[in-house]
DNA sequence: ATCCTTTCTTGACCTACATCAATGCACAAC
DNA sequence: GTTGTGCATTGATGTAGGTCAAGAAAGGAT
């Protein structure tokens, strides 16, 4: 644990880091943001005074955020492997992780990148649930959700 | 705590409600949602076998999400403010929080609206970065934003 | 000051997805 | 069997927001 100075436009963690750490900002100002595969930026987060900023990969995984400086900051870095006494906080950790990837998914990702993700992740979901439950998830109509089905199973 | 059984199509938690519980699920699936203002349902998460599910309002304040059975189920129900003296997850919760807001707004929300509700949330963030990352952040492109903006000004 | 770079705005056009409406398919109740 | 009732599919059409391109405005650097 230590604090640091950083200047504005330098970038403090990069996509595919592995042992990233957590930022926590005393002053100024940073973001994280993810990068998709057409190279288009997208915020993830900003974090000004008082806030925590971090990657939540989980252990070992490479992590999917940059953070970068947006004003001349003064920050406290730490590691993420504190374990608390007592306290189990890894399905904590596991929520904001699953929650992380959700927000993505959801800015920079197609109907059918984001019906993709799902089965992979989910796989037995879908066997349980109707169809229209997994369009409401994915943040899409059932209509849209059978056309992606079909354009899926068809073409590609 | 207590076990529950509980049954397909049974409401366990509506929106609005204050003081919210955590469910884990020991066997079968749960699903947590919102409603619009239209009255369209946004699936939020779904919980099988392992999973927790909880609304993340933090202390006092409504609840946005309803969680419902999707299968005859067993879940273990706890307090939230099992809170070990000494030990600060309040970071972590508010993470989630925050998270839980963004996923909703992503989903159920129309550029318009999220920037009404980020200038809410954060109005000390517009004066500090450019207006393209706010676009970002909304998870549209600069130009929209731009016109939501002459928008919001002009006739509201 | 001038130049250079970045940001913001505006217009014309395009596309992914929503909405609405009709039809088909299950499966449950009787 | 028949008659629901909810779910999935398909088609026609609408729309929010994206893309592309051109200017205008605002900083920074020297």
């Amino acid at each position: 644990m230590r604090t640091l100075k950083v200047k504005k436009g330098q970038i403090i963690q990069s996509g595919g880091e592995l042992d990233t750490k957590v930022f926590m900002v005393k002053t100024g100002l940073l973001r994280s943001y993810s990068i998709d595969e057409k190279g288009k930026e997208h915020i993830f987060m900003f974090a000004p005074e008082g806030w925590i900023i971090a990657d939540a990969s989980e252990n070992g995984e490479p992590c999917e955020l940059y953070i970068d400086v947006l004003e001349d900051s003064t920050i406290i870095v730490t590691e993420k492997e504190i374990r608390m006494p007592n306290v189990d906080i890894k399905p904590l950790l596991k929520r904001i992780s699953v929650l992380q990837k959700r927000v993505i998914m959801l800015m920079s990702s197609s109907a059918v990148e984001r019906y993709k993700h799902f089965i992979e992740t989910y796989p037995d979901i879908i066997q349980r649930v109707p169809q229209r439950m997994v369009a409401s998830y994915l943040g899409i109509t059932p209509e849209a959700l059978s056309r992606v089905r079909k354009e899926i199973s068809g073409g590609k």
